[in-house]
Order: structure tokens, then C-alpha cells, then sequence
DNA sequence: GCGACAG
DNA sequence: ATCTTGTCGC
């Protein structure tokens, strides 16, 4: 797949910050898809100094393996709360265009709107690539939420001061939920559905936990 | 000033 | 994220 040059990925955090003021009124809220047979998980490593970014493209619902792409690329950027996108999407865009499938939605291991700007990694990665996507976070960054029950399927709201931002989402019995949220072009209760039909046996989405599996050099 | 803080 | 073994709980 393609991506758009929107924005030079060579800037301090306090240009990053301008840059998502500036993108983050250009996310969708909505759905913006026909239909979603294939969902693409990407996930990134590190390694030293390397940052290796990885996808895999599953069918839908059936979540059989139907393209994959590891791209590795030097880090440039640091962890900053907030600025995950300067640090992740830089070696994510490479992989993605590697891609010979393209998918009708991605589902990505950070937050989406539910971001101090409205524009985590997975928002942004959508803006770029004009693909829908989801933002699944294993933990947190903003908002409050009353913990949701604990069988598979009960979720809760997340709040952001006095609008919803997200969901707290309860993918497998007992274990610790997932913070979704829109990243792009889908609609929250939209991108809730998908989160739970692409999870099987583990906590997290499939398309993600086999991303994370090949960018930690592991086999598919 | 202090605490919180995706991966 | 990453460094790391066994262990407690469902």
C-alpha cells in the first residue's frame, strides 16, 4: 500500500506536538469502509538501536494469515508519552508498502483519539496510509473508566473530561481489558466489534499479537 | 511544584 | 519497549 508525505518525521518533540495540532482535526469518526476482509495487525521491536516494524494481513472473520512484511530501520526518535508516533511509524510506513495485499483495516498496539491531541499512533497511521484503522492499547494513557466485567464481550466506556474517548474492552475472562479507540475512518462501537472478532485464545487481537511475534523475530 | 505517562 | 524464573491464580 501507499502512504502520504504529509510531514517530516527529522523534529524535536515540541515540532511533533505541532504537527498533531495541526493533523488531528483530519480524523474521521466515522465508518468510512464497505466491507472488512482483511485486517492487518503491526506491531514494532526494538533491538539496540534498531526499530523493527512488522505486519500481518488475516482474512475476516475466518483470521487466516494471507500476507505479512519486517522492515528494520535505525530509531530516531525517543519514547515520549504522547509522541509514540514519531518513535514507531517511521520503520511502519516501509513494512506497510511492502505489503502485496492490501488491507481494509489496521489494527495498531497504541491509542488512537484517545490522546492528549486526539492523534496517538493509531489515528496518525491512518491519516497516512487512507486506511481505516483502531487504536488497541495494552494499558491506558488518558481518561477515566469504571472497570468493565469480567466475561469476555463486557466493556465500558472511556472518558476524556466529559466525552467518550474510548473503550475498555474485556477480551478474554479475567485478565486485564484493552483500552480501544478510534484511530481513523471507523466508528468506536465499529472498531469494539472488530477488536473482539479478531481475538481468539489470547488478550490481544490476533493481527497484533502475530505482528508482535515477527517483529520480535519470532516465526508466524 | 507534583504526579501521570501508549511502547 | 527491554532485562528475566519461577510461581500464584483462574
Amino acid at each position: 500500500m501507499k502512504s502520504h508525505d504529509l510531514h517530516s518525521w527529522d523534529v524535536t518533540p515540541a515540532q511533533a506536538r505541532e504537527i498533531q495540532e495541526r493533523l488531528g482535526s483530519r480524523v474521521i469518526r466515522r465508518d468510512m469502509f464497505r466491507s472488512i476482509e482483511r485486517v492487518c495487525g503491526v506491531d514494532v521491536g526494538f533491538c539496540g538501536e534498531r526499530a523493527v516494524a512488522a505486519c500481518v494481513v488475516l482474512s475476516f472473520p475466518d483470521l487466516e494469515i494471507l500476507d505479512h512484511s519486517v522492515h528494520s530501520a535505525k530509531v530516531t526518535f525517543p519514547y515520549i508519552p504522547g509522541l509514540l508516533s514519531f518513535r514507531e511509524i517511521p520503520s511502519l510506513l516501509p513494512a506497510l508498502e511492502a505489503l502485496r495485499i492490501a488491507p481494509d483495516l489496521i489494527i495498531a498496539d497504541g491509542q488512537g483519539i484517545a490522546h492528549g491531541r486526539g492523534i496517538g499512533l493509531a489515528s496518525h497511521l491512518g491519516l497516512l496510509v487512507d486506511t481505516p484503522t483502531i487504536g488497541c492499547a495494552k494499558s491506558r494513557l488518558m481518561g477515566r473508566y469504571t472497570e468493565p466485567g469480567a466475561e469476555k464481550g463486557d466493556w465500558e466506556y472511556l472518558y476524556g473530561d466529559d466525552t467518550v474517548i474510548g473503550a475498555v474492552v474485556r477480551t478474554r475472562r479475567s485478565v486485564k481489558p484493552l483500552f480501544v479507540s478510534i484511530g481513523h475512518g471507523i466508528a468506536l462501537h465499529s472498531a469494539v466489534f472488530y477488536v473482539l472478532g479478531c481475538c481468539r485464545k489470547y488478550r490481544i487481537t490476533e493481527p497484533v499479537r502475530l505482528a508482535h511475534r515477527l517483529a520480535g523475530g519470532g516465526v508466524i
